[in-house]
DNA sequence: AAAAGCTTTCCGCCATCGTCGGACGCTGAA
DNA sequence: TTCAGCGTCCGACGATGGCGGAAAGCTTTT
């Protein structure tokens, strides 16, 4: 990499910021310790992102602040497709009972946009904003599938095939015939891919050209999605819903 | 400021992040404009960020990336009192019509923390994450009316007054005299004080020992925020949902 | 088509400032 | 009282972030 970028200090700041994100808070000695980096450099930035009001400190713990949250909406804010898919997707989840999904793809990851616990969910990890593998998910599955093969090539190139668990694609031809599939059917399904015990179908949001833009999804137990449910009765929901956003989004 | 804080560059980095924000994204020209820097240096930092994938590059425009959607879920989600208010805002809206918010204090500064819109609601600039002197709300002042005096004092001598209509308070004494009020009657009022034509009630949400922690509120055009609606409905609406959070706040 | 005027990007030097070892002070446990 | 573990502070060194300048694209203008 050319000149000065990456600009070490700030790398530093949000390594910082991202391990407390993930500890849910620490303090200056636990973090120079995993960070491996000496306790008076960290105090260092942890001050200056707790003056400049990023972190928050409580007794001797620093947290992530509210500052990101209007930083986040912005993010997700900017994204047309958000604002339309919204209202959608909290119906599905209404009328599923499962959670309901958004993705989009950045930085050829896949980020949850938005998501709707219908009310017979069932508790997950999976969060707002989160971002994982795209051939890990139903989600992503339909958006590589309707990207250019060269797209997805490059998304591969970049991040690899990490296999998350046992039922995970890891073989680039293995994918590349699977995402075959899924644009023949129309929409994907993730068999516990990512998360034991739970099953996904997912359907594309597509531009004029057929370009994915995003996806949606409904994901459940195994125990409930099965048979005609699985198979049928959530695609077809879903892949109105789609059709729903893909009309309302060229109109707009 | 003993020693190396704030560190600059990382100072620099945020400042940028902030100005894409407000700006809704921007190139490095214009950037550099703004906030007086050489091109090459905002570029160093703009090429740093975006490699980390913090900001996304369109074309030639960079801007804030969903990377702080998962900080600012965090950050929310960490607060006890979101998880429990947000059915409570969610009806409070749907029952009243118009908005309903919830707000914590952070860093001296009030936070909408969440927002609900009602059936009836107007568009409004507010948005989660946003940061406003706490006198200039309803909101804000049920939370300064239930804090001891020297903490209130100790944000206005940070913050300050700044006039934000013409309606805002502006002397640290009358502030008193109206939290003093506002103590006594349980709940605020705002009469324009942010917002031209918004009116809005608002409740503390208190914990055991009526130390605030955050409020609640309904705000809505001056038209239909008047007369009894105004004095008794909305507020009597307002006090019973912020009783049921601080209830279930205590058992939880 | 050439040239001017805008970008973004690259390069490399120089002084700054981020880094880090070490000392200090606090708190709570033994 | 001592000790361990923590957050905080200090100061010196040298890496590195800042920035001027130049180059490389892109449009627009003439």
């Amino acid at each position: 990499m050319a000149g000065t970028a990456p600009i070490k200090a700030v790398k530093v700041s949000f390594e910082l910021i991202e391990l407390l994100r993930e500890l849910d808070g620490a303090g200056v000695s636990e973090v120079a310790q995993r960070l491996d980096k000496p306790t008076s450099t960290v105090h260092d930035h942890l001050r200056t992102l707790e003056q400049e009001e990023y972190l928050i400190k409580e007794g001797d713990t620093y947290h992530v602040s509210t500052r990101f949250l209007e930083l986040g909406d912005q993010a997700r804010s900017r994204k047309k497709v958000f604002k339309i898919a919204r209202p959608e997707i909290n119906q599905l989840a209404q009328t599923s009972g499962e959670h309901a999904n958004l993705m989009i793809e950045e930085h050829g990851m896949g980020v949850f946009l938005y998501r709707s616990r219908g009310p017979d969910a069932v508790q997950l990890d999976t969060h707002a904003g989160m971002r994982v593998p795209l051939q890990t998910t139903a989600l992503g599955k339909t958006i590589m599938a309707n990207r250019p093969r060269d797209e997805v090539e490059a998304i591969l190139d970049r991040h690899g095939l990490p296999p998350v668990t046992d039922s995970t694609i890891t073989d680039r031809d293995e994918l590349f015939d699977v995402l075959e599939e899924v644009r023949a059917r129309g929409y994907a399904y993730d068999d516990e891919e990512r998360v034991k015990g739970m099953r996904c179908v997912a359907a594309p949001i597509t531009d004029e050209n057929g370009y994915a833009i995003a996806a949606l999804s409904v994901s459940g137990p195994k125990s409930r999605m099965r048979e005609q449910r699985f198979t049928e009765e959530v695609p077809e929901q879903i892949l109105r819903s789609a059709n729903v956003v893909e009309v309302n989004l060229t109109y707009s």
